[in-house]
DNA sequence: CAATATACTAAACGCTTGTTCAGCAACCTT
DNA sequence: AAGGTTGCTGAACAAGCGTTTAGTATATTG
């Protein structure tokens, strides 16, 4: 429903960020020259650097742009992760569910999030700071709720959470070859969603003495690895 | 002990290589000039283009050079995590493990692993693929044999896993300054098998009937967001 | 209505880029 | 020792880059 871009700015202006923020998302900010910005924005070079002073500054106000629709996008996730946990609902809420929701299926901004964590910019490490803080104090909430487990080194266990769930915005694409469902879709969302909470909920390994020995019915191929060719 | 790269290759040839490998990972191909990997490897910009035909036959020699070494980590991984699951052991080996034990400290290798996997290249794609079906394959076997839960949807659970692990080297720096440690050092390592491998086998979240009604005492700051600036 | 500011463009400038070219040593051949 | 391949360089080239400049319409102001 609500989204957190409003494109009802339609001024040369915010085309041009638009078109830059799309073309940095997909290809990277290298190697996008300000000619094919331009272009896609249907204005000329000039006027590029007449309203941004210079590709630099065309690329800060890409950044603060998109920085300031994933703060929206997280200020809802942990409203909405705080609502579900007080509920009892399902508690893994996820950064990709709340993209799915609140963001239009073809945006470019989880690619963007994308090249922002990747290239070691200040933007990147800054909201993923402040991303972390807040994971840490909503598991620390949990705990104290008793809807999680406590733990003995709760920064690394929130930034594993963490981590894990960027992942999938990160590896978007090789997840969706790999699984046949593009994971930022509610179909892919829902599977990965499944998976997700049975493992934080239950695990994925068992605990090794519980093995019951001579009840091993095999399924199907087992491990041998398929004849790759090895050049040396 | 053993290294997946043997630098006792010297030639010129070799040394171009691992300047171009070294500076692709760190700063991303685009951001590289000849000129640069010619200063870095102490010849002249010519002689790359000698050698290598290109600048991209040389991004084709570095990354063939890259994949050769990610296969054969992986390859360790696989020989390793199979042997640890016969013996009963830690079930929980990952990529950033095999990383750590195989490749020098400095090592380029997983910031270029890094370029590979989010630049939407095929090389990192095929990567990506194999190893999926390497752990697809072994989740397979454990299962079978009563180390791992089965699962509804195993392709999604061997993604997810493998992707959880390879966010550890995605977001290395990221998570080396939100824990204090890098993870792709032992220590910072030993932190992060630790919550992983509770989580793995316990889950991170208590089921939601077990909550004790009343027993919620506040421990310090609860989870509201910190009043940052938010210019419309 | 004159004057000034704003939005915008075509053309060009200087610089850096990847690449080419001609030539120089050092090594094999035979 | 002559001849040729190999490893390597300094200098130059064309193309593409971000940016500047000069100028034209279209608003906005006094």
């Amino acid at each position: 429903m609500s989204s957190v871009v409003d494109d009802g700015d339609l001024t040369a202006r915010a085309g041009i960020r638009n078109a830059a923020l799309r073309l940095f998302a997909e290809r990277g900010h290298d190697a996008v020259t300000v000619r094919e910005i331009a272009t896609a924005a249907g204005v000329s070079p000039a006027l590029v650097v007449h309203h941004f002073g210079s590709k630099d500054g065309l690329r800060g106000a890409v950044d603060t742009h998109a920085i300031d629709a994933f703060d929206r996008v997280f200020a809802e996730l942990d409203d909405h992760d705080v609502a579900e946990m007080l509920t009892g609902g399902e508690a893994t809420t996820s950064v990709a569910e709340a993209f799915s929701r609140m963001l239009p299926p073809g945006s470019p901004l989880p690619a963007y999030l994308r090249r922002l964590l990747l290239t070691n910019d200040p933007a990147g490490a800054a909201i993923f700071g402040r991303w972390f803080g807040a994971t840490r104090r909503l598991l620390d909430a949990m705990v104290t709720l008793g809807a999680a487990r406590p733990s003995d080194d709760p920064d690394v266990r929130a930034a594993f959470l963490l981590v894990n769930d960027l992942a999938v915005i990160l590896l978007r694409n090789q997840i969706a070859t790999a699984i046949g469902d593009d994971p930022l879709t509610p179909a892919g969302l829902d599977r990965w969603a499944r998976q997700a909470s049975a493992i934080y909920l239950e695990g994925a390994f068992a605990a090794p003495p519980a093995e019951p020995p001579g009840s091993a019915p095999n399924t199907s191929n087992i491990p041998n690895e398929p004849p790759e060719e090895a050049p040396s």
